[in-house]
DNA sequence: AATCCGGGGGG
DNA sequence: CCCCCAGGATT
């Protein structure tokens, strides 16, 4: 009877699957360069949000030698306000690595794939099962929402156990005959159907044998681990404009958000600046000029909100007539990969 | 086991 | 305001 729950569990959401699938640019390959890709760019991320980009990549790499032998810089900047810039950092660096070390194919299995950088449990499954039919199922949170619910299981997801329980869990429903199809149908199924509010029970292939729905429980589940609260940081951003029509940017290094893009030269304070004038020294030394009058560009701080932080910015318009040190032409600036939170100013303020 | 890492969309 | 999203790496 339980063997048969699972068989009907299966059969029927890929059967719902290929009655309902999105048309999908990815769902049109098995080339596992392109599925990769795919599957890097939507970790974390909906489907609405990451198709342009998907778009653009393959639009400007069509393979990964073409990604490998592309600037890390114009690979981030094609990446600009997707978000979890490791991402496209790991990207480059896995194309480069498929090109030097594995002749420019792709891995073909599970375990393997697991090794490449940026590719994790997830990543390694959907991979696996959708360019090489391997029976490796596929975890992420919809998959999480589906099986909480259907089984009524209230471990939190994000438990130690949780992750444990689910992936078994994944395990036993997993279609053997298809796996590539049946790991699309339940995220899908999840992101679609079974979403996380006001899910369509009422219409759901499974709602006669789902133990969540029985129990009344669909809404509490699944059941997450809370995350930690947020950072709040002051940043105030010098936007240098020089009478050569020239500005300065520094690039983001070391540990911390936004890895490898650029930004305005920043002053972090612990607080909300009052008074710039009382920064003075600290301003001549971020930009190695002698002479400059400043104004605040935007008199209200602008909150940017990220995961764990949020960002109370000011936007302090410098100018000055000295030459400016590494400065770069302003119509070059739209070159360079820069946050949401600078490129959204760049475009308003337009120099 | 916790924490970090973006940005956008929806209730 | 909250939560969630085709997660992974680091500590």
């Amino acid at each position: 009877m339980y063997y048969f729950d699972l068989m009907n569990f299966s059969k029927e959401i890929t059967h719902w699957y290929l009655q309902n699938k999105r048309d999908l640019p990815w769902r049109k390959t098995k080339d596992p360069y392109r599925i990769w890709l795919s599957e890097i760019m939507l970790q974390q991320t909906r489907v609405a949000q990451g198709l342009p980009y998907y778009e653009k990549f393959t639009e400007a790499f069509p393979t990964v030698y073409d990604l490998a032998k592309a600037e890390e810089s114009y690979v981030l900047k094609l990446w600009q306000g997707l978000g979890y810039y490791s991402r496209a950092r790991n990207l480059h660096f896995t194309a480069k690595d498929i090109v030097t070390n594995y002749n420019g194919e792709f891995p073909n299995n599970y375990k393997a794939l697991l090794k490449l950088k940026g590719v994790g449990d997830y990543t390694a499954s959907a991979i696996a099962s959708i360019c090489f039919d391997e029976v490796a199922p596929v975890v992420d949170g919809n998959v999480y929402r589906v099986l909480s619910r259907y089984f009524d299981i209230d471990t939190p997801v994000n438990s130690t156990e949780g992750i444990k329980k689910f992936k078994e869990l994944a395990f036993e429903v997993i279609d053997e005959d298809d796996p590539a199809n049946f790991n699309q149908a339940i995220m899908e199924f999840g992101a679609v159907q079974c979403k996380p509010q006001s899910p369509y029970c009422i219409i759901c292939p499974v709602n006669e044998s789902c133990e969540g729905l029985k129990n009344q429980r669909v809404g509490m589940l699944p059941v997450k681990l809370k995350k930690t609260k947020v950072k709040h940081r002051w940043f105030n951003y010098l936007v240098v404009v020089s009478n050569q029509s020239e500005t300065l940017l520094e690039e983001r290094k070391g540990k911390g958000i936004w890895q490898g893009l650029y930004q305005f030269p920043l002053v972090e304070t612990e607080k909300a600046v009052k008074d710039i004038t009382l920064h003075q020294s600290a301003i001549k030394d971020v930009l190695q000029i002698e002479n400059f009058s400043i104004t605040a560009f935007n008199k209200k701080e602008k909150v940017h909100k990220l995961s764990h932080q949020h960002l109370h910015t000011t936007f302090w318009i410098v100018e000055t007539t000295d030459n400016l040190k590494n400065g770069i032409l302003l119509q070059e600036i739209r070159q360079y990969p820069v946050p949401i939170l600078i490129g959204n100013f760049i475009e308003e303020f337009n120099f």
